[in-house]
DNA sequence: AGAAGTCATGAGGAATTTATGAAGACGGCC
DNA sequence: GGCCGTCTTCATAAATTCCTCATGACTTCT
């Protein structure tokens, strides 16, 4: 609700005046504006400075809003733009849509409509697939962020907070490889990005808490010369006895 | 454009004929449309099936569509919803959309713009981070990026990183012939770019693995004199063996 | 047909990466 | 101070990746 300080908005708009009609509300509500008075300045703003989302108006000279537009989106697949402007055409809307606009405003407009607008559009692009709290599990592993607590088969293991972290990071990204460097400085900072031998022993003991053999990983899995990689999913559903599996799984 | 056919729209108004004059066209278009006509039913729905959005009308009986946004929101932080409605009251606007709504939009509405509207959130809901994580995919070869997985018919495939590597370039630009020079800058640096042996030797390594007959590859060509390229598009669609396919090709 | 160049193949070993185990450093707590 | 669990550090073993090189097939040109 109330950090909207450091959030960008760049305003295109060929009229000042209405450039002015969206810049002083949006500024004291914390936002930050900047104004473009065609399309090749705001690709030029867009391509050197960051935005959260771009109002931009239709009908200007120079590239239009839509050339404008399309150019935007090739820059910036999902950066919010929503279009502005005084026709309320159905083939402008749908032109607009199906060309990658996120939203579509029609002048006259409610100033606090389009805020709303605004911050859909922002939330939208910076909500999270999952929440925060929300429990991941990945075959018998489960951990509930909200508790800080980890479970195997049901049951709880302790983990250091170093090895939490760790957890906590790959399972977040659970089937995608975790780069040596990303997992270091998410964990540890960035002036550790190199310390991989951190990593090595803090894994070996994760792999003792959480895997049946740890030996032969079905959960934690490495990524050679990459990084490391929650398994996505466990292939097996075995109930009791894993120790087979292991061996089953090596090409050697 | 075309594949829409596994889109799932859930259609939740409590009017058959409103849903009706939804569900016909959008189905026409290859969407896979699911009506519910109360609130509970929509979150019942969401809970158990899966979707990619929802259109929800704001008056309904039960619990109204509002509060249906809410929890659906709760349910799905990135499920795109567009609220449904014959109010065109800025207050219930700027409501719905503070309240997690993606778009709005009123009846009457014209049924392009509201596929259009669809469409939209759609695409943005499945747009990549960064273009760069974007998924490629020929024939029945698939790279996805953001996670580093190369799939091979669905199966995953174990790449060494030089291997993830070329592949990587080579479908980035499929179609195209890569020279030695380009692909072994890209890959190990400058400095190797004569190094044409190792390229060899790693193509090799990469048409065993994605290829049915590493003798006659069908998707990393060679481009004598010039260097290699990844195959645009697979020209048979090969049902389940491919061993015949293989011998079939050979002039010897 | 022969010569020259290019590409494919295969396997062995060097080099780099990763796993493992254990000992020491650090900090909080009784 | 002594105890405890956690974090660092380091040496060694194991595994994987990468590179080298020799040989043979194929194409093109003379």
């Amino acid at each position: 609700m109330s950090e909207e300080k450091n959030i960008r908005v760049l305003l295109v708009d060929d009229e000042p005046a209405i450039r002015r009609a969206l810049k002083t509300p949006l500024q004291e509500l914390g936002f930050q504006a900047v104004e473009a008075s065609r399309g090749e300045e705001a690709l030029h703003l867009v391509r050197t400075d960051s935005f959260d989302v771009v109002l931009l108006d239709i009908n200007m000279p120079g590239i239009g809003g839509m050339q404008t537009l399309v150019r935007l989106r090739a820059l910036a697949p999902r950066l919010p733009i929503l279009m502005l402007t005084v026709r309320d055409e159905e083939h402008d809307k749908v032109e607009a849509l199906e060309k990658g606009a996120d939203d579509y405003i029609t002048k006259p407009f409610s100033i606090r409509e389009c805020i709303a607008r605004i911050r859909a559009a922002v939330r939208r692009s910076k909500t999270p697939e999952r929440s925060e709290d929300a429990p991941i599990a990945v075959g018998d592993i489960e951990i509930l962020p909200a508790r800080r607590i980890v479970k195997k088969a049901g049951e709880a293991v302790r983990l250091t907070p170093k090895e939490y972290e760790i957890l906590l990071y790959l399972m977040r990204n659970a089937g995608r490889a975790v780069t040596y460097g990303k997992l270091l400085t998410s964990v540890w900072g960035v002036e550790y990005r190199q310390e991989v031998d951190y990593l090595r022993t803090f894994v070996r003991q994760l792999r003792k808490k959480i895997e049946k053999d740890p030996s032969h990983p079905r959960y934690l899995l490495t990524d050679p010369c990459v990084g490391y990689r929650f398994a996505e999913e466990v292939a097996f559903a075995r109930g009791t006895n894993g120790a087979a599996a292991g061996d089953a799984w090596l090409p050697t």
